[in-house]
DNA sequence: ATTATCTATAGATCTATAGATAATGC
DNA sequence: ATTATCTATAGATCTATAGATAATGC
């Protein structure tokens, strides 16, 4: 506020107004996204929403298929890095014996962390994600982002559990997965549901329970 | 076939015709949505599939938001009501000793089964549902057609539970819906995470493991 | 006489491209 | 000399409505 009142361009550079721009252009983007999906969003929204013309984000991104893969991009390799991360560290110290709820919570843990502490672009993002999910093309997108932290947790879980199949540790993690998507969609519908007495905005009161109880999940597929 | 092949309308009555076009309108756009969402579909592409003119649609659905909520409501009661019977079922039997295995075997397996048994139609419908679910105005929707459901689950919970709170109840339904609604969604992912191992279409792989899976997740809250 | 279905069309949008303008960059 | 941004516009769609047509229903 203070520096940005004097003018609106304070002499930029070219590369800076550039990346500026994409970021608007991005963050309005994910905003729409995650309430909208992919066809309920016009380039005209997002450009209205960023106050620039529509032309710009055909100069920026090409199209709208490309924006949006773009969006999903962007934070993508921020979340899966600082699981990847939180997996290893986890892996080491855990030596030998790993257990589900510790490489659970490196995994869910961290990626809550991260939304709650990202603050409102990182919860749209979450949002967007979660929406993006329940969809066949958005699918394939996690593939491509996502495999390899998942693939990381499922060879941890698959040590801490020798004696499950590995279909087992496949469907529980679809089980995790489909929870924690429930949760980075924040509806409002668990709100209603339980009379206000939880808040689908509540990311903490999700993981004090998340790791804990798919834990036990996992534990009781063989019994 | 043996009947419809002499002519494309034996005559039939206005009200039969009636019927029979809004199913078939019904049916295409229940699979169409399923895949594309709301705004991913045109009327026109909903009409083409039937065959018929995009006036139609309006004819009888006024417009495509009533369409929409027309495909979501037609066969809500019928999984509902199905799953409430399950569960008043159970609660006689159990009498006073319900667990929380038994209530969501009656929860979870009946609706698994529905779509299984229900063909190509009811997996559509089923995939609508998880699509819907991850969307602000979806979730509304789903306050109307299935709370009475849920809510009748979450009260034999607590008596299952009853040194749970209540918020572990509503979290633990959380994360109950979150999984069946990815599986709902068939996306493909877990078939390509797995390596072909397990199979997004394969709900009898999920109805063995759910239940236990959710139980043991819920009795892990109070430790 | 009613109603299922189609024809014609208005009016609004939407995506995408070509080309102009006005800055920054050496 | 390059590039960020805008103007103008083509061409395609989309939703929705008014009104015509061709069946069924008493």
């Amino acid at each position: 506020m203070s520096d940005g009142s004097t003018a609106k361009r304070v002499s930029r550079s070219k590369a800076e107004m550039r990346a500026e721009s994409i970021e608007q252009i991005l963050d309005a983007a994910e905003y729409l996204f995650s309430r909208n999906g992919l066809h309920g969003v016009t380039l005209r929204d997002v450009a209205k929403r960023v106050g620039v013309h529509t032309t710009l984000l055909h100069y920026y991104f090409e199209d709208k298929q490309r924006l949006f893969e773009m969006v999903f991009a962007r934070r993508a390799g921020v979340t899966s890095g600082r699981r990847m991360e939180a997996l290893e560290k986890y892996e080491a110290e855990a030596g030998d014996r790993p257990t589900v709820e510790g490489a659970l919570h490196a995994f869910l843990d961290t990626d809550l962390d991260l939304y709650v502490e990202g603050g409102e672009a990182w919860m749209n993002y979450a949002a967007f994600c979660a929406r993006v999910s329940n969809t066949v093309e958005g699918a394939a997108l996690m593939d491509v982002h996502f495999d390899p932290v998942v693939l990381k947790l499922v060879g941890i879980l698959k040590r801490a559990l020798p004696d499950h199949s590995d279909e087992d540790i496949f469907w529980g993690y679809h089980f995790v997965t489909g929870s924690l998507m429930n949760t980075l969609a924040r509806t409002g519908r668990i709100d209603r549901l339980s009379g206000g007495l939880c808040h689908s905005d509540d990311f903490s009161a999700v993981k004090q329970r998340i790791a804990r109880f798919m834990a036990a999940g996992f534990l009781s597929l063989k019994a």
